[in-house]
DNA sequence: CCGAAGGTTCGAAGGTTCTCGTACCTGATC
DNA sequence: GATCAGGTACGAGAACCTTCGAACCTTCGG
């Protein structure tokens, strides 16, 4: 678990589960999220820049369900929030997942 | 929905969502047996050579939920049931997914 | 015919997930 | 200071998932 200043609390990848993972890019707002995220290369975006029809509190839990899963880091900025994948972090843990996952999303 | 002779009904595969897939993928003893099947080539097994340390009727369930994620085809053969992944048609739609998952589960 | 092996169906318990509204907090703006 | 936008924390409800046992079915081997 680190945390910076502002930097919420994330776990080790070496303790991110691949079965989390799935379970997280499994629900299509999440899985739509990251989507925008990888197509903006890595990077940091606006939390409330997404336009999820989901409540607010909604919201939060799908973050936390993605940091939890080792897909993002967020970072408080007092008023809004931020967030950006953990790119090459998560790519050396899990290579090829995210970008065959994207692709699968936007290819139809 | 095709049904043949002994074949379970499965989707057409058109029909099938990733995050279906996603969610099937999830489950650690669904992802064994599929990381077994792709080890094994697209050759076809009893369902009752997967060492699975679960009851009768939750092996039934899931594999269920993996037809219905139409990863696998499933024989029923009187006594006895077999499973094959559904290879070149899950490829089709899905290019890269099964293999990429497949090498992330064993590599380590 | 009888039993064992392999499976399905059903119902139920326990846990998790997704969703929301309400209350509350923090910075920026008026 | 008041207000607004963006977020979090908490509690709750509905739906779903995983799991099991019990009852039942079918086939094969004695």
């Amino acid at each position: 678990m680190s945390s910076m200043p502002g930097e919420l609390p994330v776990p080790e990848m070496a303790d991110v589960d691949l079965g989390t993972v799935l379970a997280a890019l499994a629900d299509p707002h999440r899985r739509a999220v990251v989507l925008e995220l990888v197509a903006g290369q890595d990077t940091e975006r606006a939390c409330s820049s997404f336009p999820l029809p989901i409540a607010k509190s909604t919201r939060t839990h799908h973050w936390k369900v993605l940091r939890q899963a080792g897909l993002v880091r967020q970072r408080d900025a007092g008023n809004g929030t931020f967030v950006r994948l953990r790119r090459p972090e998560f790519d050396a843990k899990f290579p090829g997942l995210l970008d065959v996952v994207a692709e699968l999303s936007t290819a139809r």
